[in-house]
RNA sequence: GGUGGAGUGGCCGAGAGGCGAGGCAACGGCCUGCAAAGCCGUGUACAGGGGUUCAAAUCCCCUCUCCACCUCCA
């Protein structure tokens, strides 16, 4: 396959070239853990999530990591207002992530280090980047450790930020800093700093700065060169200039392309905890079903914004309205064309189109609507009793289904609990039916529509055809 | 001030010089006892103003509006 993907440093789509045939590693920046994790949050897992389906279907062995940032003054904070340690915060919210993963179908990384967990590494770092005359401890006394920005010329190729345009506020805090724009690699304790987080270093007691948490975990798990390096877009500065800076300053090549993807948007803001416009994973998946709030999350252009638009009813959110509309067409087609249980996997069922669409920098807009073509072209299919044409787009259908995550019947949508209830389920509505049936050759049309609206009542979906009745949980 | 983006039909959301992505909604038709589902058909949209071209939503110029980042942020 020759995938294609825009990056974000060239500004450009490229051939993807691993650096090592067959392999793609990828490093994600992860949550920092101080409150639930957001649909905006989710969106970034789910785009790395189809491009690791996409990796594996076309064959590549994928590595995937993405961090915990456990260490951050917010979680002590709240963690504080809240009467317990820090740690426990941050675990509580690593969890909520997991169940957040579990919810909207994505598999977790393969690893998922936390930065507290990485001390050492982040020191071994500092002082390479120090030996190399690119890092300074403040001679404040403060015990800080920051970056020398102006010893690194390339800095700022990542964003094409230049030093001498960005805005330097008048307030720039001397605090020991050679320059106002230098960054912090260590930084001192402080006063309140919470002794669990404080450790030891060469330049006194403290805690690593948290640009250089990422640095540390990615060199460590994926080597001192790997393949892609992604994250929100508004961690592009300076987050990830200054990844790259110190991991290049320290003498690694680091990541090979960057990949952003856009925010979710309400009422065209940025989704995030400081605007306090945020929507969980829980507040959305309880509403509405979660193939259809990842369809939503999928569905655009991961470089696009999408709008979680508000709507006016009671019902919520007009564009999970529609989502759901549009994820019931492809269900009822998978039911019209009897799909039952999982299936394997085959690359060659994918429509050309889709391969396309996919290679073309995750062009999954093209590819969900690929899905809806081959939908047509089944339920015609199914109309003038071509069978064998109905089986090839439903094999397409759920082969695509299957990369982009939403397969009904992949393990990862199949519930448990409630089990023991779905035999009695699945006799007592054919007991109805058959009445409703006795009706119907009667020409009671009232008793057969009665009995038809309390089962639609009941969440149970009918359909009639000529010979029989189909019935389904909808 | 710098950097990177966006403005598309009733709505969401693609595309990026020439044949109207796809979906939702709406309307008409077929099918059906009626529905539902499905199928067929119906829309001449690309912020505004200039220009280039046989041809522009797509290229060039100007204008307007919006967003993100430059501070913790997916």
């Amino acid at each position: 396959m020759s995938f294609r993907l825009y990056d974000e440093q060239r500004l450009g789509l490229v051939e993807f070239e691993p650096i090592v045939p067959g392999e793609v590693s990828i490093y994600h920046c992860g949550l920092t853990v101080q409150a639930a994790p957001h649909l905006g949050h989710m969106r970034k897992e789910v785009v790395f999530d189809v491009l690791r389906r996409w990796f594996v279907a076309s064959g590549y062995k994928v590595r995937i990591v993405s961090n915990v940032t456990d260490i951050n003054d917010k979680i002590e904070k709240k963690a504080a207002e809240a009467g317990i340690e820090w740690f426990e915060l941050a675990f509580a919210v690593e969890l909520e992530l997991h169940q957040a993963y579990m919810s909207l179908g994505v598999a977790p990384p393969n690893y998922q280090p936390r930065a507290s967990q990485h001390i050492t590494e982040q020191i071994a770092l500092v002082e390479q980047i120090i030996a190399n005359g690119h890092g300074y401890a403040a001679d404040d006394g403060t015990g800080d450790v920051y970056f020398d920005v102006k010893s690194w010329p390339s800095y700022g190729e990542l964003t094409h930020l230049k030093l001498s345009e960005m805005r330097d506020d008048d307030e720039a805090d001397s605090r020991g800093k050679r320059d106002p724009r230098d960054f912090a690699l260590w930084k001192g304790r402080k006063d309140g700093d919470p002794e669990s987080a404080t450790w030891p270093s060469p330049w006194g007691p403290g805690r690593p700065g948290w640009h250089l948490e990422c640095s540390a975990m990615a060199l460590k798990y994926l080597g001192a060169a790997f393949d892609i390096h992604g994250g929100g877009l508004d961690l592009r500065f300076p987050h990830h200039e200054n990844e790259l800076a110190q991991s290049r300053a320290a003498g690694h090549p680091f990541a090979t392309y960057w990949m952003h993807n856009a925010f979710v948007t309400t009422g065209a803001d940025k989704m995030s905890k400081s605007l306090g416009n945020t929507t969980t994973v829980g507040d959305v998946t309880a509403k509405y079903p979660a193939r259809a709030v990842r369809l939503f999350l999928v569905a655009p252009h991961y470089r696009s914004l999408v709008e979680l638009s508000m709507g006016e009813g009671e019902d919520g959110y007009d564009s999970l309205v529609e989502t759901a509309a549009q994820l019931k067409r492809i269900d009822s087609f998978l039911d019209r064309a009897g799909a039952t249980g999982p299936v394997e996997f085959d690359f060659a069922d994918l429509p050309a189109e889709f391969v396309a669409a996919m290679d073309d920098d995750l062009g999954t807009p093209a590819a969900v609507a690929a899905i809806f073509d081959a939908v047509k072209a089944g339920n015609k299919a199914l109309d003038v009793q071509d069978a064998a044409g109905a089986q090839v787009a439903l094999r397409a259908v759920r082969a695509m289904l299957h990369v982009l995550g939403l397969d009904p019947y992949d393990p990862e949508w199949q519930q448990t609990g409630g089990a023991d209830l779905e035999p009695v389920v699945a006799g007592l509505v054919p007991l109805l039916l058959d009445q409703r049936s006795a009706a119907k050759a009667n020409k009671d049309w009232a008793t057969a529509d009665a009995i038809r609206d309390r089962l639609i009542e009941l969440g149970i979906k009918i359909e009639d055809s000529a010979e029989s009745t189909k019935w389904s949980l909808a």
